[in-house]
DNA sequence: GGATGTGAATGTCTTCACAGCT
DNA sequence: AGCTGTGAAGACATTCACATCC
């Protein structure tokens, strides 16, 4: 298959969304038209978007609703449970233990880290914070699909290349810094300020 | 000014957080290639994105640090505080009340609002979550720049029904939903499980 | 020499428009 | 008639390459 951009990937996850709904309303199909939304996206973009993967709708009457959820689900790969390491238990990482948002898709955070002493040991919804150093020694005995990173900046580049090693191929970076890593990892920022910033920059030309 | 693309937007912001630690380093000048970073852009990009701005740099030499930092922060509207409400004081309000990276910034949460009355009363670093009843009042007497919805999915429309009507023209969303909102306000969407998807996208062909 | 600034070329993504199926 | 699927066109973003200046 050939490459597919990014923001259409990003969409497909948001027409996934759109569609659990429409399943939640007992709607049986769905027109591209009403995957575009109220003005996120256009009724063209969603059938390209789609057509990149194949055929899936019928002409005249549009998207069947469950077949196109299962296909999704399928081409975004949430077709089977992930398991998740949150590295970081300060405000960011309790925040995303327990997340209901993850466990409905799928990602399952097995495993928490800090470096504060005085937390290790402590449970959040029921899952215990380990010592950073054992990080290591952890993940290989039981391995992670996707690491996520809530640590202050300045530590964040250390446990990357640290949890590199592990062989782990996925991080969710959220310090507010841009980390190096080998080709073959794919890594992905959350940066909140950043987000911020953007909307400063929109407010200020209006 | 022309119309200048989102993602020159946030690589600028991404380039004044480099320039921040190069000032810190007490470097003096530095050159497109420096501002690249290891292969997060291109020396070529960089100049590119600054140039839709102005010459901030000198041939033969780059640019001068606290020079453009000064510029950057001009540039994205960062030269003056934002006020800002936070609504929902679930675990991510708790998240974003109190983060650093915020405040650095600018960006000073002096609202807090939940629906929950158990809640309502409570302080959290200094601030007292409000009744969320009370937002079109409060916001009335004491304007916000920007709103930050972070609230359950099932609750964000009907919320950002509501703050719209107060003029508010910027709104962060960290709801998984899209909402529909009038021309004239900016929208920005931060949806975490959404990049866990992009990332099982992203393991799954490889 | 060394690095910027920028038109031109290239590459990528989105939109158009219509053939083709139901 | 209605809506998908898709090449082609258009818009947009990135990269190139070189003239320009310190």
């Amino acid at each position: 298959m050939g490459k597919i951009a990014e923001s259409t990937v990003r969409r497909l996850s948001v027409y996934l969304r759109l569609l659990e709904e429409f399943a939640a309303q007992g709607k049986g199909t769905v027109s591209s038209h009403e995957l575009a939304g109220q003005g996120h996206t256009t009724p063209a973009q969603v059938r390209k978007d789609l057509s990149f993967f194949g055929s899936f709708g019928k002409r005249g009457l549009g998207y069947p609703v469950p077949e196109l959820i299962a296909q999704l689900r399928d081409i975004l790969g949430l077709d089977r449970p992930y398991r998740v390491a949150v590295i970081g238990a300060g405000k960011i990482g309790r925040a995303l233990v327990g997340y209901q948002g993850f466990v409905s898709r799928g990602f399952h955070i097995v495993l928490l880290y800090d470096n504060d002493l005085d937390k290790v040991g402590v449970s959040w919804d029921g899952l215990q914070v380990r010592d950073e150093r054992d990080i290591e020694a952890d993940l290989a005995r039981e391995p992670v699909d996707i690491a996520i990173v809530a640590t202050p900046a300045c530590a964040a580049q250390a446990l990357v290349d640290r949890i590199v090693t592990t062989g782990i191929k996925a991080i969710l970076n959220f310090a507010p810094v841009e980390v190096s890593h080998p080709d073959g990892v794919v890594v992905k920022n959350v940066n909140m300020a950043l987000e911020l910033e953007t909307l400063s920059y929109a407010l200020r030309n209006r």
